[in-house]
DNA sequence: ACCTGTGTTACGCGG
DNA sequence: CCGCGTAGCACAGGT
């Protein structure tokens, strides 16, 4: 990873166009070919692109200007005065971050403690295909009724919406969306077995926001939270 | 801002938790405090903090540990070997990026062109509060029935919801969310005049991705795309 | 401090 | 390549 300070200006268009002013920036230059211009404050640099090609040429007052292009994107960045350089020789195979507590180890863990929703409940499948995406959790209630289960650290809004949304799928299969896989598909043929007529959601989390939790109420999706100490159970 | 080479092992806490195994990476302290791990590859850094306080320990190895705090939050730095060091000394205020074809944008230009929603629409207000969050645009159509439009850049499935809750919140005006700031209860109540039993949706994007289309259909939403060269206009 | 919405979100996964 | 969903999302703007 090479790291240049300069004073320099940016132009980027593609996913959005923007202009950044003439300023003393630290751009960074990493083995993968991304790019970023950082300033000196936040975690997010000003510009950046991902694994693009560079090219340099001068312009007529002879500033350095390198062109960093890929997928209909491109990046421009001025040199106006070069400051200093600096290389720092990283790993190829960086071993990388483990991840605690994810959505992912959530839904593994609530799948096989299904007392949290209650007596009588038990596992269909996990990432089940709703036509809409797949819910996180298809349960059997006590009753047999199957149950839609959205599984958040964090619930806000918007979680309400998506189990709305494979309820909606569930109860109406004959919306076939473009989007579907040939598993969706499949699975929804040889499930028939399962009467969606009287299906529900729930929406499970760690944290359910205030307003959140109204609106899940509002269109009658239970809420549930998960045990705080649900890692050491 | 300060960067340091280093083989160096992480551990944070906070927001979730994370653990980053031994490896050579670049660390990177700015001028704010903000904090950040990175490997050599990709925009994002493995680990990070923003404006934290740090203080410095020694190991029974003899390795220093780097402790950033803030805002119940924690990150953990060890560091097994230093390798090398830079410092860059950038602006202090940068001028800032500037952005084009924003939303924002969009929606200023919006409210000027309301030819683009066809004859005899007028504006009543840009984001228009409705209980569950302001509403981008609420414009009056030739028969004076307010409409709801939602501006996007890019639309996707979530837009859509974004709809349906205004809507909601617009025709169930009973329903006073905590969050609604006193200019969302003072404009309700001032705006008694406009009658939402036949109020209506549309999302208008520059782009609407084909599901997003067909769930907006679905529920009666109406879509439109901005005219490509809307900047010039 | 919390909540809401945008972003060139980035990133990973699946098709 | 696109579509979808998560993220320690970051960040700005409001209350």
């Amino acid at each position: 990873m090479k790291i240049t300070v300069a004073d320099c200006s940016a132009v980027y268009s593609g996913r959005g166009d923007t202009v950044l002013p003439r300023g003393i920036r630290s751009i960074i230059v990493k083995n993968d070919g991304s790019v970023s211009i950082h300033n000196d404050a936040g975690i997010k640099p000003i510009n950046y692109m991902k694994e693009a090609k560079f090219s340099e040429y001068y312009n007529s007052l002879g500033e350095r200007i390198i062109v960093f292009e890929a997928r209909r994107e491109i990046l421009s960045i001025t040199i106006h005065q070069h400051l200093s350089n600096f290389e720092a020789p990283l790993m190829k195979d960086d071993p990388g971050l483990q991840r605690d507590g994810t959505e992912d180890q959530l839904q593994e863990w609530l799948s096989k403690h299904m007392h949290v929703f209650g007596n009588g409940f038990s596992l269909v499948r996990r990432e089940y295909p709703t036509g809409q995406g797949p819910v996180d959790l298809l349960l059997l209630d006590d009753k047999n009724i199957p149950v839609a289960v959205e599984v958040k650290r964090i619930a806000m809004i918007g979680a309400v919406d998506q189990v709305r949304r494979y309820l909606d799928a569930l109860k109406n299969p004959q919306e076939i969306s473009n989007n579907d896989t040939l598993l969706d598909l499949e699975t929804n043929l040889s499930n028939g077995q399962y009467d969606f007529t009287n299906t529900y959601g729930i929406l499970i989390a760690q944290d359910i926001r205030p307003n959140t939790l109204k609106y899940a109420e509002k269109h009658n999706i239970k809420t549930l939270l998960v045990p705080e100490d649900w890692k050491s159970q």
